[in-house]
DNA sequence: ATAAACTTTCATTTTTTATTGAAACTTCAA
DNA sequence: TTGAAGTTTCAATAAAAAATGAAAGTTTAT
């Protein structure tokens, strides 16, 4: 396989694993292929490399800022802009656990919360409902916390992890 | 609020979580709605609460058994197949990581690994893709084993996790 | 062996999500 | 201030994913 066949591979595998966890494919592939880029790249050189409209492009790398996992850059001289990814993976990471956690996991854990609240223990199955909802709360609370602890240590939080895995507790 | 709202309310945001991270909107509800089923659900059941044909409940009970997170019951005398969640959510969530893991982490590790080997040192540009690449894939690799230690601990590694972070490294 | 009770399958339809592309907008240089 | 070079927006369209429902398939009791 030579360098152009990878690449191609690489940003198609990248916007397929996007896909599956609820992430645009396209802005998966524009993240995959500025990830690989050693140049920052204009827009067109997006929209050539993933066949993509102008739209499409302007979109998702505007999604990709709002991330914060892309930036736009200005070269002097130069009337058009270009982005580059942030390549540093703990970094990443950080910044994408961070965006989840804000946009679908805070907002869920205040639902859990209402409807772990009510008032209603009249039947087995009520409490149960109210019992099975507050240990969710619980759980997805505390997972949260991890995720906010990640972002605290930055620099090979997995790394540490890891190594705090392996010994036994 | 009182309960039955509570209930749709809670399966409604469940699915819409699930389907924010790739998992189809209905398997997730269903899910939600066994987890909080004081009693074992018939297909009638799942059909007649959220509000779906017999093919779509059939289909999604099947995929939500092949994850290994909703079981069939038989109930004695009755012919119908009953159906209940597992409701320990450490073992969910050892479920969950063990076949997102094998269906999308290890294939994708699978490419990473060939695309990060091949022959390309010409230029600046080749290099910095094997670079990245190789660096992708050892940090996907070690967050795989992370999910990986994560199932062998099964009970509570959650809050096992979370001391660990939170004392200082 | 039959048929009632129930489940699964899958071609078709519907819904949801993503993409296009052209018009509107912005910025800069002359 | 004009217009060329570039970007953004969004209504319309296309593509992908999910849902339907009826026919085919199973299972069990008689």
């Amino acid at each position: 396989m030579e360098y152009q066949e990878a690449k191609t591979k690489f940003v198609q595998t990248w916007g397929a694993l996007g896909s599956q966890w609820g992430i645009n494919k396209t802005m998966a592939q524009i993240h995959a292929f500025l990830m690989v880029s050693y140049e920052p790249a204009s827009m067109e050189d997006i929209m050539d490399e993933l066949q993509i409209s102008r739209g499409n492009a302007s979109m998702n790398l505007r999604a990709l800022m709002d991330w914060g996992i892309v930036y736009k850059e200005y070269k002097t001289g130069e009337r058009r802009e270009f982005f580059t990814a942030e390549k540093d993976l703990d970094e990443l990471a950080v910044k994408i656990a961070r965006e989840r956690s804000k946009r679908e996991i805070k907002p869920a854990l205040k639902v859990l919360k209402e409807v772990s609240s009510i008032n209603a223990n009249a039947t087995a199955a009520e409490r149960h409902f109210v019992d099975q909802t507050t240990k969710l709360y619980d759980f997805v609370l505390q997972a949260d916390n991890v995720l906010d602890k990640i972002t605290e240590y930055k620099d090979n939080w997995l790394a540490q992890l890891l190594v705090k895995f392996m010994k036994k507790p």
